[in-house]
DNA sequence: AATGAATGAGATTTCATTCAT
DNA sequence: AATGAATGAAATCTCATTCAT
């Protein structure tokens, strides 16, 4: 019965992630996770030492993950690259991490004051963004932030809930669509 | 003894809603809500047949009612009007019932499921409000909806936390932002 | 099956002392509690936050008791009568207490950081018996203490453990000894 | 290399007792205790087939090197020197092994039926000693050794817990406590 | 001998719901 | 209508012990 593998732990962060994208934290349950990877309850706990320790964990990961995959814009020369590359970026990472994203926006904004200990948010990378483009960008940078964010999210959950297609070329409609709001004032 | 208490029921339903706010559902439990009003566990359950009724009950309750204000909108008679009014609407539903929204938005899009039988949601309304201004709107329906609700969500969810100052006219400046992103592509 | 009783809470205390005595406190479970009273784990809950809190409460009930009735002998005239009635009520508690005596005993002096917020602890009483016999006590009171309270106390122990014999007057025979044994020095 | 480390498992005994001392038996776990030797918690099974047998093993190596301690004083002419040197022995025992003795004590006394198969208990070289001295000795031996056993228990345990002094010669002070307490009735 | 992941049983605690009053 | 004790199911967590390596 016992299953030998390296990565208990990464399996339980992925299990954990995968059970709180589709039920929520307190919804999910130890049982169900330890389920998940196919060990016991009392296992878990060699590796975390609370639920609670897992859904920091959790946070942390992506969070920093997603912050990373963002500054990856400031690689390029030009600022419309970087802002066009930055979308490119967030709804990459949406997509290929669909769970960890709704998980992340939930956890985010909703518990601000549970969240100050990690040094890399998201939103960051994206305010760093708006700010650089001051001048291209017409409008205040946190006002901006709320438009970027605030549509990418929504195009990323529409999507998956089948509200939007997901045709070819989503990002750079999105881009442009962002780019102009922001940019021609 | 004349003193004209808000019937039992409503009361309930505001005490759930400011502590399912404020803690999430799962977190708040059924004696945290009769302690928040003044009466005993038991006493709930003359009102509602369980902590399930409540919760549908609110979002049944303010969704309704964020749908309603959304629908003012149409009074107005120019597509231009209509477009700010919705914005105002929006803005000052969710500064009036911050907890109301906070926790429909949770509720709304992320378990589109369990809000099949609601029949007045407020993406409906908005989305009524963008397919009416076919042509004038120069991006499809759902992109412009993501846009939209997106950007205004944000705005209230920053403004809620700080992040973004709510002087005095940013409806206004909101509606400006929305209304030149949608139709000048 | 719901037996109907106004003193739960009573009753778990008295149910708890009986099995920490018999087991321990480690050893004695909230289950065990709730079978020997007759009522489930969760009604445990209801009257006390925490097993700890029920540990807590003993000894904080039988601690003050066993002060009050030491206390007692300062009623009597002479300093001889207080010093034989303090032996007479200490082990007139003991075995009217068996259970709480060895629970408090255990608790007492093993833990002693735990037992600081406590106001009235036995070995008060005794200590101000001792220190009020000044001059007739021929050894200093801590010493005189330790004499009094270990002889005593094994006297109950070997006692309730068939070791010594409970004849009749076993609390004058105690009682002469301990006087001889303090004041003819 | 060439370092000789104590046998692991002398050390698993000594950091038990240590731990069993400070927090209770139950309280101590086995990962608590391989974490103090050094080792982990499997290895501790090579040397103990289960934790009781820790238990069991620390009670009869303490127990009869306690008895052995205590037998010593029938190595001296006279009785009172054999009491005097029976004083001595119990109170440099305790002082040398104050973990060992905290533990036996608990033990020993409190849950007699356990203690069954051990054959060198403390109490027995104490009661023969006081046996012997019928005569010498004015009161029975179950209760001289009430008084013996509980004096020097609770002048220990005092030592210990600061209420009481423990200044250069305690020991003969309170051997000659007992000897006129128990002598001259 | 030793490691340390895993098991499995059980302990504490929580809580929606019921029910006698 | 209301109270609040009690239930019962389930959740989190603990830990002695086993076992593959």
């Amino acid at each position: 019965m016992r299953v030998k593998r390296k990565d208990t732990k990464k399996r339980i962060l992925e299990s954990a992630l995968k059970l709180f994208s589709e039920k929520g934290i307190r919804e999910t349950t130890i049982k169900d996770i330890a389920k998940e990877v196919g060990i016991t309850e009392g296992a878990i706990y060699r590796h975390f030492t609370s639920k609670d320790e897992i859904v920091r964990g959790l946070f942390g990961m992506y969070s920093e993950e997603f912050y990373d995959r963002l500054m990856l814009a400031f690689e390029e020369k030009t600022y419309r690259d970087k802002f066009y590359r930055a979308v490119e970026e967030f709804l990459s990472f949406c997509f290929e991490n669909p769970e960890a994203f709704k998980y992340l926006d939930l956890f985010h904004y909703l518990r601000a004051e549970e969240v100050k200990e990690f040094k890399k948010l998201p939103k960051d990378a994206i305010l760093k963004l708006l700010e650089e483009g001051r001048g291209v960008i017409k409008i205040r940078a946190e006002l901006a932030l709320a438009m970027f964010v605030g549509t990418l999210e929504r195009v990323f959950l529409f999507t998956q809930a089948g509200l939007l297609e997901k045709y070819k070329d989503i990002k750079g409609e999105v881009a442009d669509l962002l780019w102009k709001a922001l940019t021609s004032q």
